[in-house]
RNA sequence: GCGGGGGUGGCGGAAUGGCAGACGCAGCGGCCUUAAAAGCCGCAGGCCGGUAAACGGUCGUGAGGGUUCGAGUCCCUUCCCCCGCACCA
């Protein structure tokens, strides 16, 4: 008999079940017409957003969101559900480029490398994925549908050439889109920008806008991420108004409101400096003043004018314009046009109607630059002081107040007193669209989707540039590949390194006739704006995903990632599914049911007393305290996001080499609600790693013959019933708890089983063992996986079913209960569960006879299996 | 400034309006060991009283008020932190 020390050991346990469940393909999702497929059973598609593979490797914030979809679905698919849960590569990219650039390798080689790192990193954290549908946006055979869904985009009239100004990155060497764009600076790696006219592709989202926004309203997204993407899209109601300008015959300016009512508070005019009415109404006197000022706003960067945004500045161009309210002699119609850089171009029409009375900006600019200020409002609050400053222009007021009664036309076609908000506005919509004036008008913050980079790494576009113009690549010559190069820095405005590769550029068009590749390449995100469809039948041949598999599987049930998606791609992917949804080929309007934002995986750091923070080589632990290791100065813990400068990084590898997949999965899941975000403690790694030790030690005896369990887990005995009931609970538990993503709770109900469990070791049964390591196999699939097999359990546990709760078992004969005099807990009661109201009072008076003793009961609370309450006086 | 989320032990966090602090970490005590580690068993919010234990009292979920028999949870006021947007007419 050769007895040896049997450890939990997950280096040797967790690779054996990863390579089985890869080589048997256990993961296996069936499509309608595989063999095996069964229709009546229901699906569920759980997404991760899918990595860029950069260099450096998985970080801890990956698994967090991945362990989250991969213990739904092993637990749909212990339910009985077909389950997808797929895994692929956004592939294409900025920094695969800039890190050719730097080391002069292409970019499909360290694209290729860095895939194959991150494939085997979460391979080894037990991922239940259907590994044959990975895909990489990189792939010709991928890139080929996204070009094909480009055209079909191209086809609907929504892609378009633009010369508009766009945002230009010099240190990236391409343009931005958007939400690229943070305050005038790249999202990635925090370069400056600024607006430049180019030649761009653009896809035209704005016409899918109030679509984006409505049905935001069907899907089960977090309301606040529904709230950032309401606000992208940015929908305002209002009127366009026409203003006559004085000594312009037919020179209209026209602007946007949301507050047609307050047209009669208008005093003065104000166009963004970039107005194309600018020069031509600028009077010879103020000429100088105006370029002027012109020429300061373009020189500004975005950062700059935000940041002077306390302090309004502005010119008067001389111009006069008519408010079309009054007649052309009144002057409180002769209205100042200047041009200030608080109104944007880009904007509604790139002009507004001043209101000083009843906007906070305008009222501002009326006060520095000494312009009327009309009041129209005559307010009744109470604030008798405030109401008649407000009636007098002396004070803003945006608020519903009734409108003052000189709010009249001369001939009083047009009457606001007395009328609500909203019925003013419709009165003064009708009023101009009867003379012609304006009309009623809905505009949208969202911009069309810039569509094209100037760079290498990218999917090329199917366009030639001919003599006639642009010409599409026939589909039976798609992919249009990227011709091999060995220099991809970016050739500066406005070319794309694509320009050097001459003999690829130069190509013939349908006729015969030399024509020109373009040379701009699509963004990042195009690539993932369709993954989710492909994942569907990731094989296919013939068509981007066919039909039957997308009206299978989508919309996908539970997607899971980060926040920083949440106007991108979120935003990006519906718009195309609407396209493709529109066009024919998907039936689902919305691709994402439910979406999960996971929470940041922090970590700690330390800083000085200057509130610096040290780096963690040069700290060390003192006591319970921390000090800088040279100077020994007491540091202050923090919370802060995991960097390199502070080296507080951890690596997933290392967690996995010293605890295993197992510890991790379960570590991350532990640590908190899924949606926060939460410090990476190294501390409390090891106090998952103990429970999943207790479990083993459930089943393995510590010195035993290779293989051996308990004796009493060998044979078939009676559960007992103590360990049932609880077991039963734990189930339970944990069911409820996956289903509202709520991990945390979910393994502390486990770890109670074990704890109980521990302590009565040889009462447990095999059937018993065998059910709880069916319910710790989402959470930690090696272990569990491995004792089911030493268990004898019948088959894979990734197969088994779910086990079933009894409801019997989740009641109890008797309940304890709390008695409380006015609210304090003065004794306890042991009832049946089903005792009536007048027993449980009985046994609580007399458990708290000492209290009540002289005094008058004035009230029984009773909370039926938790609680009695006596109100006495 | 606007919008969203949040403030609970030494730390991470639990709590359908019903016994606050589950579970884990760190801490303390014991068992095992020559010893240590590991493991196992147990204790553990603060304060006051009690030689001590049992126990008893009292305070306690950022602060202040309110509703309620009862509030971490609901309402009002206020402070602080995080995220998003930011002159969008």
């Amino acid at each position: 008999m050769t007895e040896q020390k049997q450890t939990y050991d997950p280096a040797t346990i967790e690779p054996k079940w990863q390579q089985f469940w890869l080589e048997h393909k256990v993961f296996r999702a069936k499509n309608p017409g595989d063999p095996g497929f069964d229709p009546k059973q229901p699906k569920f598609y759980a997404l991760d957003m899918f990595p860029y593979p950069s260099a450096a490797g998985l970080h801890v914030g990956h698994p967090e969101g991945y362990t989250a979809t991969d213990i739904v679905s092993r637990w749909k698919r212990a339910k009985g559900f077909n389950v997808l849960h797929p895994m692929g590569w956004d592939a294409f990219g900025l920094p695969a480029e800039q890190y050719a650039i730097q080391t002069n390798t292409h970019p499909a080689k360290t694209t290729a490398a860095n895939v194959d790192t991150f494939r085997d990193q979460l391979q080894r954290l037990g991922f239940s994925y259907d590994w044959d549908r990975e895909i990489s946006t990189a792939d010709p055979a991928y890139f080929r549908w996204t070009q094909w869904i480009w055209k079909q985009l191209h086809a609907r009239g929504l892609a378009y050439e633009s010369n508009a100004p766009v945002w230009w990155c010099e240190a990236l060497g391409t343009v931005l889109a958007n939400d690229e764009v943070i305050n005038g600076k790249s999202e990635r790696g925090d370069h400056p920008c600024e607006r430049r006219p180019l030649r761009q592709w653009v896809l035209k989202i704005t016409e899918y806008a109030e679509r984006l926004l409505s049905e935001l309203n069907t899907l089960d997204w977090s309301e606040s991420l529904k709230t950032m993407q309401r606000e992208w899209i940015g929908k305002s109601e209002g009127a366009e108004i026409d203003f006559d300008v004085a000594g312009h015959e037919g020179t209209k300016i026209r602007v946007f409101t949301t507050r047609p009512d307050t047209l009669f508070g208008a005093s003065f005019m104000v166009l963004s400096p970039e107005h194309p009415l600018v020069a031509a109404i600028t009077t010879a006197a103020q000429r100088g003043a105006v370029e002027a000022y012109q020429k300061a706003a373009a020189s500004k960067s975005e950062m700059e004018r935000t940041d002077l945004a306390k302090d309004k500045s502005g010119v008067w161009t001389g111009a006069y314009a008519q408010n079309p309210l009054y007649p052309a002699n009144d002057p409180r119609g002769r209205i100042p046009v200047w041009i200030a850089d608080y109104v944007i171009v880009t904007y509604g029409t790139g002009a507004i109607m001043a209101v000083p009375a009843g906007d906070e900006r305008d009222f501002a600019f009326a006060q520095k630059f000494g312009i009327a200020i009309p009041g129209i409002f005559a307010p009744k609050s109470g604030d008798a002081e405030k109401d008649a400053k407000i009636a007098q222009g002396q004070l803003c007021c945006t608020d519903e107040v009734p409108y003052a009664a000189h709010c009249r036309t001369a001939d009083g076609s047009l009457s606001l007193a007395g009328l609500s908000l909203a019925e003013g506005k419709r009165a003064a919509i009708d009023w101009l669209v009867k003379r012609g004036r304006g009309e009623a008008k809905i505009t949208y913050k969202l911009r069309d989707w810039l569509f094209s980079r100037q760079r290498y790494w990218g999917e090329p576009f199917p366009v030639l540039h001919t003599q006639d113009g642009v010409e599409l690549v026939p589909d039976a010559q798609l992919p249009v590949l990227l011709p091999h190069m060995d220099d991809f820095k970016p050739g500066g405005v406005p070319e794309s390194p694509l320009i050097r590769a001459k003999d690829w550029v130069a190509t013939k068009d349908s006729k015969g006739r030399p024509a020109q590749r373009e040379i701009n390449t699509m963004p990042g995100a195009a690539g993932s704006s369709w993954y989710f469809l492909r994942f569907c039948d990731p094989q296919n041949a013939n068509e981007f995903c066919s039909k039957a598999a997308s009206d299978y599987w989508l919309p996908v049930d539970l997607y899971v990632g980060g926040t920083e998606h949440a106007v991108g791609h979120l935003l990006y992917s519906r718009f195309w599914t609407k396209v493709l949804h529109d066009a024919g080929r998907v039936t689902v309007k919305e691709p994402f049911h439910k979406l999960y934002n996971q929470g940041m995986i922090q970590a700690f750091a330390y800083e000085d007393a200057r509130g610096a923070v040290v780096a963690m080589k040069d700290t060390k632990e003192q006591g319970d305290d921390v000090v800088h290791a040279t100077t020994g100065e007491k540091l202050k813990r923090i919370v802060t996001k995991m960097s390199k400068r502070y080296g507080n990084v951890i690596n997933p590898d290392d967690v996995v080499s010293e605890y295993g997949a197992d510890t991790l999965r379960l570590y991350e899941m532990y640590m908190g609600p899924l949606a926060d975000s939460k410090p990476w403690n190294p501390k409390d790694v090891p106090g998952v790693f103990r429970f999943l030790q207790r479990s083993w030690r459930l089943c393995v005896p510590e010195y035993a013959e290779n293989g051996k369990l308990h004796a009493h887990l060998g044979t078939d005995r009676p559960d007992d019933a103590e360990i049932e009931k609880a077991l039963h609970r734990t189930i339970h538990k944990v069911d409820g708890d996956i289903e509202r993503l709520a991990f945390n709770t979910a393994i502390a109900a486990m770890m109670i089983f074990v704890n109980d469990a521990t302590k009565a070791m040889d009462r447990l049964s095999r059937s018993q063992m065998l059910r709880y390591a069916q319910i710790l196999q989402p959470f930690a699939p090696h272990v569990a996986e491995e004792l089911w097999q030493r268990l004898g359990g019948q088959g894979l546990l990734a197969r088994a079913p779910w086990p079933k709760v009894d409801p019997a078992m989740l009641v109890d004969d008797e309940v304890e209960m709390a008695v409380q005099v006015l609210g304090k807990v003065r004794g306890r009661i042991t009832v049946p569960t089903e005792a009536a109201n007048d027993v449980v009072l009985a046994a609580a008076r007399q458990a708290v006879a000492s209290y009540l003793e002289g005094k008058t009961i004035a009230k029984e609370i009773v909370v039926p299996k938790k609680l009695v309450n006596f109100v006495v006086k």
